[in-house]
RNA sequence: GCCCUUGUAGCUCAGCGGUAGAGCACUCCCUUGGUAAGGGAGAGGUCCCGGGUUCAAGUCCCGGCGAGGGCACCA
């Protein structure tokens, strides 16, 4: 005589166990119909599951975040139904839910085209449209290796393998079809509707380099036409950001075969560069930072005392000169920890913070380049601060409060936070361990600050808090960073004075807020969509006369406004005006100035901006003021866009 | 690094065994035109590199290199 207390609080009775899409039906048909799965006491069950004793339920259908997550594992089979039928050689091994759809992992001899593709979507209509029952039944072990050796599944076989005895094997029919998975699942295929196959790619069985390579079908799935459109559309938005395109298409930079994962900046793209290491730089000198600059090239034996070479020299690139070999610098510690000790050091001196704007190389794997994201040349806004323990939390406070500022200059204001803590490869002692952790907690915690906890990805030297920001379409990436080293000036010899006259190691901060300058780059172009405020446009105003007469004027007002400092260019060709206007605007040029006839009369001129605002015929200084308002906004591009309007 | 896809004019791409194409950009000419493309003519290619198959190879095959999408990696 189960009782089943629904979400709204309301009590059924029933005389005897009965199954959730049952409970569904006595609520009503419209429920029943769109009924995936239950929610029984907090668990989620298939449809089907009998309820035999008290439990409180809630009914799951597309519209709850765990029913589309349902829906797109039931596809992964779905996949798996339609790849058996047209192709029965295929073993298939793993097919789990991911964000925004699912994919399935196939172990397959020959390699599957994009017409393959294209017909295995088509048989996954076919097949979803016949409206069959998903059939669950529960096995055991031994069961359900017979079921997977009788169909020549190797992979579900060694899953079985590895399943701890005693757990229990759900079975899943699809027709003919059988996988083998946790569930729950869709009742009925009618629930698979929309949904299509992105792309096929290559994926290590298990995640693991040494193993084989299987094929990765890749799509995606929703719960209504108009969400998956919407998703569509999400997806060819962020294309058309692609800072790769963008960079193309603004003159930013390039790149080419001989140099490959390094970046030839153009004046626009180099502009931007510019702007943002003038920018650190002037933070970072007003808060105590003492720049330098330190060698490209730095003999082996500096990266043997400091490790790299045992740990990274595949890595690194190397040359050689006279019979001694050098490696590119990976990173700048080493080096400045070489500035630290030049001359002895008191307590007194600490923390003593150095910057480099430090050009570093990293043989990155070719596979992982990825345009200005990923590169094997790149310049970071590093700096090391060395101190003492005590010092730690209130360094890395002070840096927090920095990092805040910088990224709220870029309109950046969704930041997460998270704390890598002892990897089970490491140095230092336990007690060191804790110390830098707490600090590191305890100066988020003091700012209130929430963050979550990644425990053992600190790196081997140190705890690290890492900081993400999002962009303008949500998407994440990881710019700054400090990490708490006590290994390397142990190993590089840094020692200072304390204050009872004994030599001691400073504590290492590693630090930087931007990360690399061009993966930085890369984000602010895709999150501006390359329509940069115009704090950072490469150029900030065009000015484009009407006819050739107008031309000396044109010249005489870009030569003011370059001399004042902004950037600003002519566009004095023979063509027409509308024909200028498109091509700046495209540029994405932030104000068009016009001059003509009437302007040479009035002694103004007329303004336009790249969003297409009309803002009429002014004076010179007037324009300015909207000019100057215009960059004090710096990056924050909402704010500005507002202003023009 | 691994799997798949891919490399043709400055750019975007078509051509896929039989004398290299289009649009835009570029050069020249006409046009001096008022807020997102005025008209005409012309020039422009070791079809990524190296081998092979073939009477004949951008086109098919093999090997390099680069790029794209994933996977792995990211101290």
């Amino acid at each position: 005589m189960p009782v089943i207390t629904l979400p709204d609080g309301s009590q059924k009775k029933f005389d005897t166990p009965i199954s959730i899409t049952e409970i569904a039906k006595s609520i009503g048909p419209g429920l029943a119909k769109a009924t995936i799965a239950g929610k029984v006491n907090g668990v989620l069950f298939d449809a089907c599951t009998q309820i035999n004793e008290d439990s409180k339920l809630s009914i799951i259908t597309s519209k709850d975040k765990e029913g589309i997550e349902i829906i797109r594992h039931s596809f992964a089979h779905l996949l798996g139904h339609a790849v058996k039928q047209l192709y029965p050689e295929a073993n298939m091994t793993i097919g789990p839910v991911i964000e925004d759809g699912f994919y399935y992992d196939i172990a397959y001899n020959s390699t599957f085209t994009p017409q393959d593709l294209e017909a295995i979507e088509i048989r996954m209509l076919e097949l979803a449209q016949k409206d069959y029952d998903v059939l669950v039944e529960v096995v055991s072990s031994q069961e359900a290796r017979t079921v997977f050796q009788n169909r020549k599944e190797p992979y579900k076989v060694q899953i079985i393998d590895e399943i701890p005895e005693g757990e229990i094997i759900k079975l899943y029919r699809h027709e003919e079809y059988i996988d083998m998975c946790r569930g729950p699942h869709v009742p009925n295929t009618r629930h698979l509707r929309f949904f299509k196959l992105m792309k096929i790619s290559g994926a290590y069985w298990r995640g693991n380099s040494n193993n084989e390579m299987l094929q990765r079908i890749y799509g995606t799935a929703w719960s209504s036409s108009k969400e998956l459109k919407s998703y569509i559309t999400k997806i060819q938005e962020a294309e058309k950001r692609d800072h790769r395109k963008l960079a193309k298409q603004l003159s930013l930079f390039h790149m080419q075969e001989e140099a490959p994962g390094m970046v030839f900046w153009h004046k626009n793209g180099w502009t931007i560069y510019q702007i943002l290491e003038q920018y650190i730089r002037k933070k970072l000198n007003s808060r105590g930072y003492d720049e330098i600059k330190t060698p490209q090239a730095v003999d082996r034996s500096l990266w043997e005392k400091s490790g790299h070479w045992e740990k990274f020299k595949e890595d690194m690139f190397t040359t050689s000169s006279e019979n001694r070999e050098y490696a590119i610098k990976p990173m700048n510690c080493p080096c400045h920890v070489q500035v630290f000790n030049q001359g002895l050091k008191s307590y007194r001196d600490l923390p003593i913070r150095l910057s480099e704007f430090g050009s570093c190389h990293r043989n990155e794997p070719s596979g992982s380049l990825h345009g200005l994201m990923r590169v094997r040349n790149f310049i970071q806004d590093d700096a090391h601060i060395f101190c003492t323990e005590e010092q730690i939390q209130s360094e890395v406070s002070d840096f927090i409060d920095l990092v805040f500022e910088v990224y709220k200059a870029f309109g950046f204001d969704s930041i997460l936070i998270q704390l890598s803590t002892r990897p089970e490869k490491r140095v230092g002692n336990d007690e060191i361990w804790d110390k830098s952790e707490k600090s590191l907690s305890k100066a988020l915690d003091i700012k209130g600050l929430s963050w979550s906890l990644l425990p053992g990805e600190g790196a081997f030297y140190g705890p690290k808090i890492e900081f993400s920001l999002k962009d303008s379409i949500g998407r994440i990436w990881q710019c700054g960073t400090i990490q708490v080293d006590f290994s390397m000036p142990e190993r590089l010899n840094a020692t200072y004075v304390s204050e009872d006259n004994v030599r001691k190691n400073p504590v290492m901060l590693h630090r930087a807020i931007l990360g690399s300058f061009e993966r930085f780059i890369g984000i602010l172009i895709e999150h501006y969509s390359g329509r940069f405020p115009a704090w950072l446009s490469p150029v900030q105003v065009i000015i484009m006369s009407i006819t050739d007469r107008n031309s000396k004027t044109c010249t005489n007002i870009s030569n003011r406004l370059s001399k004042e400092g902004y950037r600003v260019e002519t566009d004095l060709r023979n063509e027409k005006i509308g024909l200028k206007i498109r091509e700046h605007t495209l540029q994405k040029i932030p104000f068009l100035i016009v001059i003509g006839d009437k302007e040479e009369l009035s002694n103004e001129i007329s303004i336009r901006t790249r969003e297409g605002n009309d803002l009429g015929s002014m004076s010179l200084e007037s324009f300015k003021t909207i000019l100057d308002e215009s960059i004090s906004y710096m990056g924050n591009i909402k704010t500005s866009d507002q202003n023009l309007n």
